[in-house]
RNA sequence: GCUGGUGUGGCUCAGGGGCAGAGCAGCGCACUCGUAAUGCGCAGGUCGUGGGUUCGAUUCCCACCACCAGCUCCA
């Protein structure tokens, strides 16, 4: 007999070789309706695995991330299995499940067609209703390989090879399928219930540009066909909340043929943009910043000091005058260098904290651009801090707090990565080790989670990075702050310590909203267009009635002006209903009905934009309302 | 940059080798109206750009450009 452990801490004995799934059998029937797999021991298994020893185990179902992945991943196969019925010649790449559903790559001659996938899923619905259990079986390897190459499965040959030399080598049949996978899967392909093909895209093997482009099909799955529906609406609303959409329909922002990459701001969108510029600027200054401006085009040779020549060329534009070489800037900080270098700097100044609202250009390779989101010039809401050794940690926490604050305000949730030292960087090891721990030691202080991402620093340091999270759950990088080692020795800064030497400061990049454009971009997706007051283009629409009503809305609308409010009058000679619905489609937060009744009281008629019709008010109380509203950035 | 798809009035979209269509928006006229679309009329397009095939191309072919979905890369 064997102890197993489970979940609520329960103990409970079963014969040596019971399988996870009649451990689940043997609790509730219910439970092992809905349990897809078992984590032995901190190890997710099938439900077929035998349990030999003492164990802990926990049983998962799609509501565990083990689980979901183990329905997901049975998903790929069964889209794979339904694939090689279709398409004999077709090889298999990898097929993993993934945070949404899952994908498989396949090599193939001709790429699908969204009529392939019709098909395909008709076949793999014939899969689900045969039904096939799912069997998992291990090779040793010089016979997985031998297996592999007579199915001519050379993707799959390549990968067994790669494994490790104590790695098992697993596999799992369901009918005439078979695939190599460590698992863990379903019991059997009857189990998936609700799929769906999502889209077919171009994918490198091994990720790398280098080799062959695959065929990849998204797909996703849910146990029940209700989640699935409840998921495709949610795609639904994302594309409704699309910024690109919204920022045409709003009137915030356009790009056009003329200037792929690089938006145009309207001047609905200028408001917002300055809206949040003017909060910036005034937080920052209480928090000792100052600052400056630098040029956007300088010459060649800077960027040779910078490093940039030799890192990031490849995104850079250059431009010639007058016989000589010159950069556009697509950083901020060589412009800083410069600033700084004027004057000799006295220990006593620092930590000098200087910002800069900074356009950058970079050149990014054309499919990549997106909207607001991904763009070839920006507005970094810069800053560059130069200091001492020893204030390294209480001016990354200060960072840190400042990012904090913003974020909050806009309700946001994000995480923090930390980035380590990339493969094409300066400086020595020890230098990135001193810095990466010093940003290390920041986070840790003040008790914060993060996670790590190896590799993916700056050329010059590494990096805490702020994601934050997007209506649809993507993750886009704004905040970063960057510890830097190299610009300082590269420009030869100094400042001179109490002991009458010249010292080496080091120096911070950080930046809150990334790009102010990007910034936009997720805002609007955020709030889905309907921004709060304080950040609305038009805050108020007086609508009159009738055009007996236009003098008292014009009173109304110049009271609102003096209040400070943004607000704009529909004079124009339409049924109330109809400016409604346009104010209404334009998201402005409120509406004022303007009637013979107000005209007579001295109120206004208040239509929010989110509850409807709220009734009347004195046009005094209205404005306290909106005005308070405004303040508190609501 | 790579793979696939798309490109027709300001917007959303239909059409298709032989005079280019609709709805919304715009403009004009009428209606004076209380919480999401009043009615009638008018105007608006070299069918992304450049080549080619053809008696004739917006339609078929080629190249380029832009956009969309991914890949790779990133604020």
């Amino acid at each position: 007999m064997i102890k197993v452990t489970l979940k609520d801490g329960s103990i409970n004995e079963y014969k040596k070789g019971i399988t996870i799934k009649e451990v689940a059998e043997s609790i509730s029937a219910g439970l092992a309706r809905v349990a897809l797999a078992g984590e032995v021991d901190g190890v997710v298994r099938d439900l077929g695995y035998k349990l030999e020893n003492d164990c802990k185990l926990n049983l998962l179902t799609f509501d565990d991330e083990g689980g979901r992945e183990a329905f997901r991943h049975t998903s790929s196969h069964i889209m794979a299995q339904a694939v090689k019925r279709l398409y004999p010649e077709a090889k298999l790449a990898i097929g993993p499940a993934i945070d949404t559903g899952f994908y498989y790559d396949f090599d193939v001659e001709k790429p699908f067609s969204p009529e392939d996938l019709e098909k395909i899923e008709n076949e793999m619905n014939k899969i689900i209703k045969e039904n096939y259990a799912i069997e998992r079986f291990v090779l040793p390897r010089d016979e997985a390989i031998k297996f592999m190459e007579e199915k001519g499965e050379t993707y799959k040959v390549e990968l067994i090879k790669e494994l490790p030399e104590d790695e098992e080598i697993s596999f799992y049949r369901q009918g005439e399928f078979v695939d190599l996978c460590a698992g863990p899967h379903l019991s059997s392909t009857g189990k998936v219930k609700a799929f769906k093909l999502l889209s077919v895209a171009g994918a490198y093997w091994r990720g790398s540009e280098k080799n062959k482009m695959l065929q990849r099909i998204y797909g996703t799955s849910f146990p029940k066909k209700s989640q699935l529906d409840e998921y495709l609406a949610r795609l639904e609303e994302a594309k409704k909340r699309d910024h690109r959409k919204l920022g045409r329909e709003l009137d915030l922002f356009d790009i056009f043929e003329e200037g792929p990459g690089f938006p145009f701001f309207l001047p609905k969108g200028m408001v917002l943009r300055n809206i949040l510029i003017d909060y910036w600027r005034q937080e920052h200054k209480k928090r000792g910043y100052q600052e400056i401006s630098t040029p956007i085009i300088l010459n060649e040779d800077l960027w040779h000091r910078s490093g940039h020549w030799d890192h990031y060329k490849e995104n850079m534009y250059f431009t010639t005058i007058d016989d000589a070489n010159y950069a556009i800037k697509p950083m901020n900080c060589p412009g800083g260098m410069l600033v700084y270098k004027r004057k000799l700097h006295s220990y006593r100044e620092l930590p000098q904290r200087i910002a800069e609202l900074g356009l950058v250009h970079r050149h990014e390779l054309s499919g990549v651009l997106h909207g607001l989101m991904r763009v070839r010039c920006f507005t970094q809401d810069d800053a560059h801090i130069f200091m001492t050794t020893d204030q390294i940690k209480d001016e990354i926490k200060g960072v840190i707090e400042l990012i904090d604050d913003f974020y909050k305000i806009f309700g946001f949730k994000y995480h923090v990565e930390l980035s380590t030292r990339p493969e094409n960087s300066m400086g020595t090891d020890e230098q990135w080790e001193v810095a990466t721990n010093a940003l290390r030691e920041a986070m840790e202080s003040m008790g914060m989670k993060y996670k790590i991402n190896e590799g993916d620093g700056a050329f010059y340091g590494p990096k805490i990075d702020f994601h934050l999270e997007d209506s649809i759950g993507r993750t886009w990088q704004c905040g970063t702050i960057q510890l830097d080692f190299q610009m300082p020795e590269r420009f030869d800064l100094t400042y001179i310590g109490p002991d009458g030497e010249r010292h080496r400061p080091v120096m911070i990049h950080r930046v809150v909203f990334g790009s102010i454009e990007r910034f936009i971009a997720i805002l609007t997706e955020h709030y889905a267009g309907a921004f709060p007051v304080w950040l609305s283009p038009v805050q108020v629409k007086v609508l009159p009635i009738l055009d007996k009503h236009h003098e008292y809305a014009k009173r109304v609308e110049q009271k609102l002006i003096e209040n400070g409010l943004r607000v704009e009058t529909d004079y124009r000679n339409e049924k109330i209903g109809y400016k409604i619905r346009e104010a209404q489609l334009q998201k402005v937060p409120y509406m004022l009905v303007i009637g013979d009744k107000e005209t007579e009281n001295g109120t206004v008629a208040v239509r929010s934009r989110k509850d409807g019709d709220i009734g009347s008010m004195l046009l005094d109380d209205f404005v306290n309302k909106i005005v308070e509203e405004d303040r508190q950035k609501k």
